[in-house]
DNA sequence: CTGTTAGCGCATTCAA
DNA sequence: TTGAATGCGCTAACAG
């Protein structure tokens, strides 16, 4: 089964016995030549199998493949599953598919070791969570390409963040409105070394402008030091990826503390994170909330169908992704911006 | 702020006083030069900002973009938000990731209507749930290009699939050993028109090469018939799109029925109905499974982690994805397969 | 081991 | 309105 080789646009010319131009023109330009013309050329396109201008080609020629990339922290495996990820790929697919654009999916990892090639297609990059290795080959040379950044800070491109440390700070106040004999801080991606577990001081943190954990640490810290806790005194527990399967075991950890030492109230950095020790909570029947609070990060879907509603923070991140594409296609200035967020009480810390 | 254009390999090799296929072999073929030559050109290139060569130019030459899409039969905004198609993407993604390809992601609708020339950038498609328009420009030409279809059974390409009738024999059986007074199913996307609600007689249903749901529903019937039900008395409400939002009203208009009415089994084509069904009951103060039993299919996580757990059927749909990425790469020979499924019994039918 | 050369398929000048 | 010519940046033959 020889395969029939794709038919080009200057075969078809030949075969209709008109210029290349013409053809370009009859799936690009309409206006450039008569109606009569187009018509023949599309009908003869069509019945030949020519499904108009190959895009490697035309691609090269013209400089822009109408491609975005995404270059995600994590692998796509885990981006793919995670909520918070999908609604802003699902923000960012929006405003692409409403622009002739389509979406090219990388991760950051991939990125770095193999097919660094298949990045240069891309018309322009989103970067979430982190900068993609191969577009800092050299930091001082002046920015390439374009590149929006969601949730970090590198310099030299524009960004788009929440208000992570207000946010924090409000859910955590709220939290903290019922006196807690032992709060407890789950946190997600804090530290330098990779940790699922207890953090201690043997830990070093990520700079801020890498992860946007830090922000949220200072927003429960500086809440809690208002409602008279000492921060230093009050325990961290880090996890390193936002699944149940990784959650699972700290959190139990935590919950399988002797009465005495277990936490009573979980200000958690992810909604996933709140939403495994609500699970865990409930199998070993510890009652929520009476016997332990919780709060989430993000509002996502899962957190609000189910019983005990969770108490959370909202983040848009639907529009987050939005924003993120409009700048990239140019479509709004490229300058930093920040969302605002919500607190949403639910029945896991009333 | 002129952009200072992209470095070409070209230039770079003049630079140097070296030929370009000098350069392109440093890259591309180390084998081809002195390690000595090979080294001063990757320094010369780091030091210019030189990223190796353009993905568009390459993927020209070479016919070859190592880029996979991926089309979707519902807008990409809807595909990331269901638990089952970002499994498939996930194991898509994991094997593509693997073996240095990357994933653009194409909807259906965006494809029909624009850009449908960036599909051609791709050297391969696996096509969820539907015939891209684009592809089958003129049906009687032979297929020229790869293709693998999952979830439905295009004429004259590989698809992958899983064993939809005896699942839902499967899983109806369970459900049928204790008797329903009034089993009711819960289709999707079964009618040809769009229907969210209870269908009837003027509803004509879809050709079962075109959609899973036909396969579902004979499995079911056929468990009917066997226990003694006449399928065709059992009602149907079908919805149209797998959200919360969109099955919660047909769901209330089925559990706000008169209680003499109220189906007591639910027998659902997918886990995110029946957990809306769960949800709501819940709400209504119906017990689950003692005033009504719920069946899902998928077996998603959500599902599992809830209380009560769902009674399901659950299909890998990673594995899914891994199959069909590695068919397109030729990885294994693209030929139809079949995936099998796991009866899991959890609590809302047990 | 290294250099020269000829396109990949197309969009866009410019001339007719 | 149409056609002829040029090269986008690169790789793969081939020649040296």
């Amino acid at each position: 089964m020889s395969s029939p080789r794709r038919i080009t646009l200057k075969e078809l010319a030949a075969e209709l016995g008109v210029s290349t131009a013409s053809v370009s023109n009859a799936f690009n330009r309409p206006d450039q030549l008569s109606p009569a013309l187009r018509e023949r050329i599309l009908g003869e396109a069509k019945r030949l199998g020519y499904r108009g201008p190959d895009a490697k080609a035309r691609s090269l020629r013209t400089g822009r493949s109408r491609i975005i990339a995404v270059v995600l922290a994590e692998s796509l495996t885990y981006s793919l599953n995670d909520a918070v990820a999908s609604e802003l790929l699902s923000g960012i697919a929006e405003v692409l598919d409403a622009h002739g654009h389509t979406l090219l999916l990388l991760s950051g990892r991939q990125h770095a070791s193999q097919a660094p090639g298949s990045a240069s297609i891309a018309d322009g990059f989103i970067a979430y969570g982190l900068l993609p290795p191969t577009l800092m080959v050299s930091a001082d040379l002046p920015a390439q390409r374009p590149l929006v950044a969601v949730d970090f800070s590198p310099e030299g491109y524009p960004a788009v963040h929440i208000d992570n440390e207000p946010a924090s700070h409000m859910i955590a106040r709220h939290a903290l409105r019922t006196p807690p004999r032992r709060p407890a801080i789950v946190s997600l991606r804090l530290t330098a070394e990779p940790c699922n577990g207890r953090v201690t001081q043997a830990h070093t943190q990520l700079p801020p402008e890498q992860t946007i954990t830090r922000s949220r640490l200072a927003g429960f810290h500086r809440a809690l030091e208002e409602r008279g806790f000492t921060p230093s005194a009050v325990p961290i527990w880090n996890i390193e990826e936002n699944t149940f399967e990784v959650c699972a075991p700290v959190i139990a950890e935590i919950l399988d503390l002797p009465d005495e030492e277990r936490p009573d109230l979980l200000l958690c950095m992810s909604d996933r994170i709140a939403l495994t020790a609500l699970t865990l909570a409930e199998q070993r029947g510890i009652r929520v909330p009476e016997d332990l609070r919780i709060t989430g990060f993000d509002g996502i879907a899962e957190g609000q169908y189910r019983a005990p509603r969770l108490t959370t923070v909202r983040q848009d991140s639907v529009e987050k992704g939005r924003i993120a594409a409009r700048m990239i296609l140019g479509l709004e200035p490229a300058e930093p911006r920040l969302l605002h967020t919500a607190l949403m009480i639910g029945d896991s810390c009333p």
